[in-house]
This record gives structure tokens, sequence and C-alpha cells, in this order.
DNA sequence: CATGAATGAGGGTTCATTCAT
DNA sequence: TATGAATGAACCCTCATTCAT
């Protein structure tokens, strides 16, 4: 075997590792698994990594600064109102398309991650993605609140748990299929569910999605 | 005449292993550590259960099937129409509730069950219980959209992960706290978000929950 | 389960431990498995016998008292001298037909004692069995030499050994096979070939077999 | 480049596992007992076998493979007829005195593998080892029939079973010796004995062993 | 930096034996 | 005597980590 140029070991390491990680979890994973992936050593997986807990924390939490990252800087409400429905969707919709994209280029981790049936020492990276979410939910509400543009007699912390939730499952549905669905439809339909209800009373605003979209069935 | 079956020792297995699991999760908890919350010797285990996985599987499948009798027979909608959202609540709530209970009653396997950060080969165990709780919400949603209740621009398929999405966030939040919280309040505000949705906008009929509920802190 | 009449239990315990061992061999037999087989309880078989080891002893060496028995009183030659190889035969068959009778009763336990692979701790008593038989040749050797019977030029030592290992393996040929073959004719076959060799040249004496004896194929 | 892969640790390995399997048989072996005679780790033990059965069939099979080496090319019969005893002895003992060397070689191995009270699941390896011998002698006999040197009323299949079984005895007698016995002795002494037979009365050709000989104890 | 043989603590599982009933 | 649940020492094997080359 020719040696890697030196600095892909690492990168190979990261690559084989995330997907090691992806489908065994932390601790079914093996090190020697790991680097066969790479196609290195075993001995060089500890001249990057301290340990088999380290890598996987270096892996989450890169995957979660980048998650961050898109997270963040939301539609800034205070400057002006949506003047009605269409317009909220459309301010709204391009940030939560973007986080999902992040979410499907990274969705073995995530599969692995989200997956329940846990117990890992790690468990606190998902809360921390988790939380995240709720915070940028809860943020939003509340600013929604003051603005008017959302009831005043909702609990912004219950609603942001039961919208990060939502979100979440979103999430895991998209990353669970073969093929990348369309998934601005798929954020139509949670922002319009979430700001209309389910009701069939009239509301102001058209329907702002194509509800015969994701009729396809799952896997 | 033998040494009497003491069941007392299946049960103190049970006990400590459900505890040892939700601690660790399956690959991390060590069957000595059972053995001695149980306080019985390590051989005993394997009197009540042919392998650590077994009794990982026993304990899990033991409350999915607990769960799984709650859930099943909802409201049945096919009656009588609620005449309004308040009637709606009513039918509905009495039912979450239960839910939860159950949920709470077995807050630490939950908590470790639904906690990510997995990749467990026992991962399909949790499927089963998200599977079940978004059959039970598109048969809910189907049902809604034919009688006219829900809004028949909606896809139950979509609709029904966003929702069982939403309730096992409702669960975490439950189930994370030291003292169990005013559950029926959790749902009523779940349950009129979806109904109603976020906008400030009037709607027929009135607030059901008290907006104040649950300010406490969690953990 | 009805409990057996007591005298019973030992019986069906020695039974069921023969078969055990016989099949696996002392180190891997189960305790278990003995008493299983013999319908009694795990407690049971240490009210027979102080160990496995004890239980397995125990059997073999009643074995080897049987079998000693046979093996002990052959034709004795200080009488008269057999006058010619066919009444040197007719002397000697019964009694080694008698011993591979009682070895065919037992071919279960035999089997597994002849059978090599070994290296348990009670080799010791397979060695006894076969110093018996060796014993037994070299006495009868040594007479027949003294007789002039047989010629003066062997080592009766070397010699005994090389019969006592036909017979051995006489022995073994016979307890393999399904069905009970025509063990005289397997032994004058024995007995020819040490009196008389295998040379073609004339030899004082008739054939005293059936050459056609035993063409059918083991097993 | 990495450490040196040392030979010597599996050398040592097999030196270990072959004594401690030599003393204590497949069941009663200790993995850890091997690595300790070989001086060095337990691990390092599953670096060159998958399991003890996988050492123990490797050690057994390689020794097999080295026998059948010696044992397949005898003394070709079809080219002349040994034209007496003499040379019909001094063809046939070379090959008989070269399987035992080997079989002294290897004694403590063989002591184990042909001594009784098994019940091993490898015993199948001792049976190749019999079945060649076995073999062997028949197409030895089958032959020596044919050219009219052995007598034709003899059954090839059951004298070779004799003949093979006096052999094992043979070598279990040389290999539980301390110190080498006069093997070539020995092996005269046996083909004496079945080509002409024990009777005194006189046959064609000479003695051809020393009377003498082996007189010393075993053990 | 890279290698991969070597290490050794640790854990799951077995099973002969005991003992309360 | 008989039972069979309980015991716990022992042992095979795994795998994260180290280190001589």
């Amino acid at each position: 075997m020719s040696r890697l140029p030196d600095h892909r070991t690492k990168i190979e390491l990261l690559r084989a590792a995330e997907a090691e990680f992806a489908e065994h979890g932390l601790s079914d994973a093996k090190v020697e698994s790991i680097t066969v992936r790479a196609g290195v050593s075993k001995g060089a997986f500890y001249l990057h990594f301290s340990s088999k807990e380290d890598c996987f924390r270096i892996i989450v939490e890169s995957f979660l600064a980048r998650f961050a990252t898109c997270v963040e800087p939301p539609v800034d409400l205070s400057a002006t109102l949506p003047r009605d429905i269409h317009e909220f969707v459309e301010r709204v919709l391009p940030h939560d398309v973007a986080i999902l994209e992040v979410c499907w280029q990274s969705r073995g981790l995530l599969r692995m991650l989200l997956q329940g049936g846990g117990g890992t020492p790690h468990a606190y990276l998902v809360e921390e993605f988790r939380d995240r979410t709720r915070a940028q939910a809860e943020d939003w509400t509340q600013k929604a609140i003051e603005q008017g543009l959302y009831r005043s007699d909702i609990d912004p912390v219950v609603v942001s748990g039961l919208m990060s939730g939502a979100y979440e499952r979103l999430v895991q549905d998209v990353i669970r299929r073969e093929k990348k669905p369309d998934i601005e439809a798929w954020c139509r339909q949670l922002i319009d569910l979430f700001t209309r209800g389910l009701l069939a009373q009239p509301i102001h605003g058209k329907t702002v999605f194509d509800p015969k979209v994701n009729r396809e069935k799952k896997r």
C-alpha cells in the first residue's frame, strides 16, 4: 500500500469514522474498522485523535457547528411585519430549507444521532442539537408574539418545544429517504400547519403549498 | 420440594436491569451491575434471561406493549362531530393524558430510548414506538379530514409525522422533569396549537388552556 | 413428573451418565444433561455421586471390573498342550469371544474410552484397560514359549504389546458397527494371523477360518 | 515500518500450545496457560489463532500432514518379489522406522492423541490418523496377496486393521518411554511376527531380529 | 509521521456445586 | 430423599491503546 499524502490521512480517518459511527454508534464502532475503511494503520488513528471518544466528539461537534451556523440568523422580524401569510412563509422558508439541506448532507451521521435506543454518554451532544433548535424557535415565537403576529395566549416555551419536535421529525423523515425529497414542499406544509392550524374553518390567506405533494411512500 | 421460586428475584432483576439500561444503554450496561443492583449473583441473571440483549429486548418490548395498549383506541370520531373546539379538546384530552401517564411511569427507560446518540442494534424498537404513534395520528387525521373537521388540503402523511414528532418532544419534556408536571395543561396546549394554529387572527372557539402554565425550569 | 421409586434414581442416573459420557467425554458432559436424561433433578445427582468426576470414575471402573472378570481366567496351558492348531484355536476362541461380547454390550462407553484426541485426567483408567489385556497376553505368551508352543526367539513383552494392540483395534472395529458382526469369525482370523503369520509358505495345520468373512463394508 | 513481525511469537505459541494440549487435552487446556508458557500476552494468542479450537486443529493437522508424508510411499512390491524374508524385512524396515521417528519427535502430542478416555469433538482427527495407516496396510496386504507373497486365505480388510492396531500400539509403547528405544529392533520384531507368526514350527528364512531387545521396563 | 504486533483489563457466559424448602 | 433456584469461580474472547521499529 502506498502511503497517502499526509494531510489526507486525517481526512480519510474523519470520513471513515463518520461512516462507522453512523452505522454502529459510539460503543459498537471499532477503531480497527475505521482505520481499515480509511486505508491506514491502526496506529495512525492515535496520531490524530486521542481516543475513540475524542474522535466521536470531534465529528459530532463539527457537524453541530455547521448546523448552528445555519440555524442562527433567522428572519429578522423586528424590521417589518410580513403583510400576509404568503409573505410570512416566503421569509421563513429559505432558512428552513437551508437547515434541511445541511441535515441531508450529513444524513448518515444524523440518522444515528437522532435514532433512539441509545444510552451513550454523549447524548448531551444531541441535547445541544435539540436545545439549539428549540431556543431558536422560542426566540422566534417570543418576537412573533410581541409583534402581534402570533397569539398572545400561547406559552413560548411549550410551543417552541412542540415546534422543534415537529421539525426534528421532519428532519428524520427527510434523512431516512433514499432520494432527496422536495424539501421545500415539506417545509411549506410544516409552516402552514403551525401558523394556520388544522381546522377547516376559513382563515385569511390562501393555501401556501401543493397539498398533493409527498404522497410517495417512504422507503 | 425445592427452594420455592423466589418471584422477587426476577422482579428485582427486571427493575435493576431497567435502571441500568436507562442509565447506560445496552452496550454500556454491565450484567454484573444489574445483578449487584438486584442483590443477586451474576449467575442468577442467566436463569431468567438468555443474554444481556435478551433482557434488554424483553424490557423494551414489555414497555412498548403497555404503551400500545394505551395508544390504541382513541376517540371515535365517526360517532358525532364535536360541536366546537372545547368539546373537541375534551374528547381527545383523556386519551393523550393517559399515554403521558404511562410514559411518566417508565420515564427512566423512555429517557434512554428517546435519547439520541444511539446506534444500537435495537433502534428498531424505538422505530416501532414512533411508527405506532404516527400511524395513530395518521388514522386520526384521515378521519378528521373525511368528517370535514380538518382542512382537506393537508397531507395526512406529512401532518401525522409532524404531530407525532411534536408529541414525542412533549413526552421528552415531560419525562425529563424531576416532578410530574401538569400533564393535562401541556396536552391542552398541544392540541390547541395544532387545531387553531399560531396566528393571532380571531378563530372560532375560545382559548382552552392557561397560557401561564409551565414556566418552571426544567431539571 | 412423578417421583421415581427411590432405588431407580441411581440406576437411571448411571444409565444417563454412561450415555452422556459416551457421547461427550468427561469434560464436555454436563451434569444437567445427565439429570435431564435420567428424569431427575440436578440435586439428586449429588445425593448419589460426590462429583461429576466421581460419577465418571465409578462408571468406568465398574465397566473395567466387568471386563477384568472376563479377561482373567484364560485357557490353562499348563494342563495339556493343544495337539494342533485347530485344538489351539478352539481353546482360545471362547475366551476371546466372551470378552468381545462384553465390549459389545458397553460399546457406547468403550467407543468413547478408546477414541483418541483425549487428554482427560482419567486416561489412566484406559491405561489400566490396556495393561490388563497386555499383561494377560504376556502371561499367555510366556507360558506358550515355555511349553514350546511359541517360538523362543520372540520377546514376550514386545509381542504381547502387539497382540493386545491388534485386539484393541479388533474391539474398536467391532463396537463401531451398527449391527453386531460375526465376532467369532473375526477372532478366528486374528488368532490365525498371529499363530501362523502371513506368509504363503505352507505351514502345519489347515486354515481355521472362512476367508470370505467380513467383506461387508463398515458403516 | 511497524514492529517487525516477531516470528518467534507464533512459534513459541505453537510450541506452548502443543505442550499444553499434550498435557491437558483440548477442553482442559487454558489459553492463558499457553500464553504464559509462550511468554506472551493473552491477546497475542488471538492474533495468530481465531480460537482455542482453531489452534488445536492447526497443531493436530500439521502433525498429521507430516505424518502422512512419511506414511505414503511404501515399498513398491510390483518391482520384484523379495527373495527371502531377509530381503523382505530390509525393504519394509526403513519405511516403518521413518514413521516411528516422526512419531517420536511429536511424542508429546501423540501421547495425548492416542490416549483414550476422550470424547472430544476432534476425535475425527485421530480417526484420520488410524484410517491412513490402515489404508496403507490394506494396500500393502492386497498387493502382497496378489504377488503370492501373503496367503490368499486372509481378508485384507480384517488383517490390515489388526496390523495397524499392532503398529499403533507399537507407536504408543515407543512414545511413552523416556529415552528413545531401539526403534529398528522393535520394528523387526513386529514385521517378523506378522510374516512368520508365532508358532515354533520351522519356517523358511532365519530370525531377523535380536530377541533380547527391549527387556527394559517401561516408564 | 506511519505501522501493526503486542498488551491486558474487562466483560459475557457457563456450569459444577450448594442449600433452603 | 428430592428439588431446582441460586451461587460464584473460571474462562474465552474482545478491543482500545501502546510502542518498538
